[in-house]
DNA sequence: TTCATATTTGTAACCGTTTACATTTTTTAG
DNA sequence: CTAAAAAATGTAAACGGTTACAAATATGAA
C-alpha cells in the first residue's frame, strides 16, 4: 500500500502538501494539485485511517452494542443505524452480547480500545449499568435504544414503554377480558419489559380488574408450554388475554397455547410487543405494539453524531409507538351455559398436532 | 486516557519494558512487574488499538458486508460471525449495502481504509466483480458466504444451491406438481438465487415436465400480486406448485395468494429457501430449503481466521442444507369434474380480505 | 574477586497521518 | 525594479504503540 510519502515524492511535494489537498485544508496551487493528484491515481492511493485516527484522535467510527441479531428488532435497529451512519461517512463496529452482562463489558472495553468516537447499545439494566458509568466518567459519548432509565438521567431514544403497556391492557379490557396475564423475558435483562409491565399493572389495576398473572420466563428455554399447562389449569382464574413483552416471545405462547388446544384469538387473546415485519405474514396476524425500530435506529446515530459534532442535543427522543390490532386479539369468548356445568379440563383435549 | 509512556514514567521504567509486559513477549524481572502493574492498574491503562496497529500492521478486525440485515437469513449469519470473532479475540466492522453495487465498493474501501485483517461478505455477482478482483489483487484474506461462484475459484461458505433446487423441484414433482413454477429476485442481484433456479430447470426438464415459468420480481416492490394475477389467468397453464428462491419472498407470495382467493397448500404449493426461524411458526409452516445459517457465518469466520493465521485451509466449504417439507406443500389436487366445466375466472373470486 | 555469560532493561526508530510554524515563492503596490 | 504582503510549500514534532539492538545488571564459575 503507497503511503503519504510515496505519494509526496513522486509528485516532488512535501506529505504536507499532499494532506491539505488529500483533506482540503489548506490551499495548493492549480499546478501542483494536478501533480499531486496524479501520483495519487498512479499510486492508487488512499489514506490509512489508523494513522490518521491516531493523529487526529478521531476515528469517524461508532460502537454499537446490543443483545442479539437474531431478534428482528435489534436488526432492524442496525440496519437503521447503518443507513444513517453511512450517509454522514461514519463507520461501524458491531458487537452483541446475548444478554450477558459480562460481555457487556467486555465489549464496550474493546470498543473503546479501538477509540470509537461514540456508542449506541442497548443493556440489561441501565439505571445501574457499571458499563453506563464507566462512560460518563470517561466522557464517551454514547446514546441508548430500547432502554428506558428511570433513576438515571441518561440519552436514550426509545418509546413510552409504560404507556405502551398500559395501551396492550386497555385493548385487552376493551375487547372484554378483565382477566389478563402478561408473559415475559426475565425483568432483570430487560427494564423495557419491566416498564411495560409496569402500564400494564397499573391500568389493569385502575379498571378494577383482578390482579393480572405475571410470569417471567427464561428467555432460553423455549418450552413455554409447561408454565402455560400450569396457567392454564386453574381454570376459573385463567386469563383469556395474555400480553407478551415481544413479539418473538408472543409467536412461541402462540404455538404453545395451540400445542394445547387453545385456539387464538377464539379462546384466548395474545398481544405482542415490538411489530417486527413478520408479524402482519403470521395467521393470525399478530396483534403487538409496534415500535419504529429502524427510525430508532436512525434517530440515534442522529443524536450521536451531532452531539458529536458539538451541537447540543436533547437528551432523551420518545419515538411514537402504535397499537396493532392484529387477529391474534379478538374479543372474549362468553363461555356457554353448557360449558360452565361441566368445568374446563385440560386433559380431556386432544393437542392440535 | 494513560498511555503506555504515562505507566513506564509511573512505575519507573521504560515503554519497551511495559510493552513487553503487556503482551507477554520477552521477560521482565517479577520485582519490576509488580511495580509496571501497580502503575496500569492505578492509571487504568489500555493500550491503545490504533497505536498498536499501526506499529504491528494488524487490527485484529474483521470487515462484514452484506446485502441487508432485515432478511433474517444475513442477521443470523453475522451472529454466527460475531460468536466465533469474539471467543477468537477479533473485532467486527460491519456494513450492509442494500444489494447495491456502488455500495459494494465504497463498503469494502472504507473497510480497507480502517485495515481490517480480512472481510467475509456476501457479494451480487461474485464471478464479475471488481471488489473481489481488487481483494485478489491486493492480497487481502476474505471469504464469501452464501455466493456459489462457477466461473473463477473463490474462498466460499455455502450449500450446494443447484442440488438444493434440484431437491426442491423433486419434492413438487413427488407431490404431484408438475406444472411448477419459480418466483424469484433478481438472477443478477443473487448468484444463488440463479444456482437455485438452475437446479430446479434441470430436475423439472430431466423429468420431462412442461417448462416451468420462472418469474423475477424487483425486491424491493412488494407487490407480487400483479405478477401472481397474470401468472393464474392463462389457468390451464398455471402451476400449481411454486418454489420461491427465498423464504421472505415465499412468505409474500403466500399472502399474495391468499389475497388472490387461494388456498395454501389448497390449491396452490409453496416452497420457499432459507429457513429462516419464522417460517416454522407460520401457518401453514413454511416448506423451505434450510441453510445452516448461524453456522455458515461460523465456519466463514473460522476459515479467514485460520488463514489469517497462516494456516492453509479449504478454499470451500458445503455445508449441508436440508429440506423442510412443512404444510405449506401438499399434494396437488386434482380438479373436479364440475370444476374443469367451469373454467377458472380469476375475477369472480372474491379476495379472502 | 574477576570475567564470561545470561538475563533484564533501555534507547530510539518506525508505523502513516496531521498540523503548527518556518520558509520560500508569488503577487501587488509604489 | 524593489519591498512588503499574500500565498504556497516545507520541516519536524506529535499521536500511541512495538521492537531491533545496545546497554546495564545479575548470575555463575574459576
Amino acid at each position: 500500500m503507497a503511503t503519504i510519502r510515496d505519494v509526496a515524492k513522486r509528485a516532488g511535494v512535501s506529505v504536507a502538501t499532499v494532506s491539505r489537498l488529500v483533506n482540503g485544508t489548506g490551499k495548493v496551487r492549480e499546478k501542483t494539485a494536478e501533480r499531486v493528484n496524479k501520483a495519487i491515481q498512479d499510486l492508487n492511493f488512499r489514506p490509512n485511517a489508523l494513522g490518521r485516527s491516531l493523529s487526529t484522535s478521531q476515528t469517524q467510527s461508532i460502537g454499537i452494542v446490543i443483545p442479539s441479531l437474531s431478534n428482528p428488532v435489534f436488526a432492524e435497529a442496525v440496519a437503521g443505524i447503518n443507513a444513517e451512519a453511512r450517509s454522514r461517512g461514519y463507520t461501524l463496529m458491531f458487537t452483541s452480547t446475548d444478554y450477558d452482562k459480562e460481555e457487556e463489558i467486555r465489549a464496550v472495553s474493546s470498543l473503546l480500545d479501538y477509540q470509537v468516537d461514540g456508542l449506541i447499545l442497548t443493556v440489561a439494566d441501565p439505571d445501574n449499568s457499571p458499563v453506563l458509568d464507566r462512560l460518563d466518567k470517561a466522557g464517551i459519548p454514547y446514546v441508548l435504544i430500547y432502554n428506558q432509565c428511570t433513576a438515571k438521567k441518561r440519552p436514550t431514544v426509545t418509546i413510552d414503554n409504560v404507556a405502551a403497556g398500559r395501551e396492550a391492557a386497555d385493548a385487552l379490557v376493551r375487547l372484554g377480558h378483565v382477566r389478563a396475564g402478561m408473559i415475559s423475558g426475565r425483568f432483570s435483562a430487560s427494564d423495557r419489559a419491566a416498564a411495560r409491565r409496569e402500564g400494564f399493572l397499573q391500568s389493569m389495576r385502575e379498571k378494577g380488574c383482578p390482579e393480572p398473572l405475571i410470569l417471567e420466563v427464561d428467555y432460553t428455554d423455549l418450552n413455554v408450554q409447561n408454565h402455560l399447562t400450569n396457567i392454564f389449569n386453574k381454570q376459573d382464574e385463567a386469563p383469556t388475554g395474555l400480553f407478551c413483552s415481544n413479539d418473538l416471545l408472543a409467536i412461541s405462547v402462540i404455538g404453545a397455547l395451540r400445542q394445547l388446544g387453545f385456539q387464538v384469538p377464539d379462546d384466548i387473546s395474545v398481544i405482542g410487543f415490538d411489530g417486527i415485519t413478520v408479524g402482519t405474514h403470521l395467521h393470525p396476524t399478530l396483534a403487538t405494539v409496534v415500535q419504529p425500530s429502524r427510525e430508532m435506529g436512525q434517530a440515534a446515530t442522529r443524536l450521536l453524531l451531532d452531539r458529536l459534532s458539538g451541537q447540543d442535543t436533547p437528551s432523551t427522543v420518545i419515538l411514537p409507538h402504535k397499537l396493532n390490532l392484529g387477529e391474534s386479539a379478538g374479543p372474549v369468548c362468553k363461555p356457554s351455559p353448557a360449558d360452565l356445568q361441566e368445568p374446563f379440563q385440560l386433559a380431556h383435549r386432544r393437542p392440535a398436532s
